[in-house]
DNA sequence: GCGACGATCTCA
DNA sequence: GAGATCGTCGCC
């Protein structure tokens, strides 16, 4: 337990190198930390997308955008996209400011909030789904278009982020391989996840498709 | 201005 | 295996 918080300089790195650091982060949004309507989600599944011209799976790949206009800022800010017109997904922007690189997160534990997390989710549902993979993610936490750009390193801010506590999420507990649902850049062994973890979105080599 | 497609999820 | 559903971007 630490009452460091993940700085900024941190997460200046290499989106490569940034990812694997936020597995077992904690990010919370909502009001003061356990009040009613906080839900906080432990980071159980990452990927990285590079800046412009190295990833040419990542938006910023072309260059700035409307869209994609929060990555190019100051790291540790929170860049939320819509994706086949229905679903939010968050990253947590990384690298040098202008880099514009960041973490998608792709999936957490819900810590606390558990019965708001399942109401936003619409329904009855196992623990270990609330925000499992990245649009469920978002959907747990209450993120939308509109908490695009927040400062997720601010006091004060609507949705924030801690690191991990010591211990957590040790390296050898970590594993890796190929990002989901792209098709540039597919063999790039950019995703990271927490071995074993039950909130993980997908294993490799493990179906989920329910069998016919 | 238009059209293709997507860092997904759910149900069958 | 396919449908839901719409903003974004590249290209005409």
């Amino acid at each position: 337990m630490t009452s460091h918080r993940l700085s900024r300089a941190d997460l200046a790195g290499p989106a490569d190198r940034v990812a694997p650091l936020l597995l077992g982060a904690v990010l919370e949004s909502g009001g003061p930390q356990r009040s009613s309507g906080s839900v906080a989600v432990r980071i159980t599944e990452v990927e990285a997308y590079g800046g412009v011209g190295v990833d040419p799976a990542s938006h910023a790949h072309r260059g700035r955008t409307n869209r994609n206009a929060t990555m190019f800022g100051e790291p540790g800010h929170l860049y939320v996209y819509f994706v086949y017109g229905m679903h939010w997904c968050a990253n947590v922007v990384c690298g040098e400011a202008s880099e514009a690189s960041a973490v998608l997160l792709r999936a957490g534990e819900v810590l606390w909030g558990k019965e708001v997390a399942r109401e936003r989710r619409g329904g009855p549902r196992p623990d270990r789904e609330l925000a499992r993979g990245p649009a469920n993610l978002a959907v747990a936490l209450g993120i939308t278009g509109d908490d695009s750009g927040l400062d997720l390193m601010g006091d004060g801010s609507e949705i924030r982020l801690r690191p991990r506590q010591a211990g957590a999420a040790a390296p050898d507990e970590i594993a890796c391989g190929p990002r989901v649902g792209i098709r540039h850049a597919a063999d790039r062994p950019w995703r990271w996840w927490i071995a074993g973890d039950p909130t993980v979105s997908r294993h490799p080599g493990v179906r989920i498709d329910r069998p016919r």
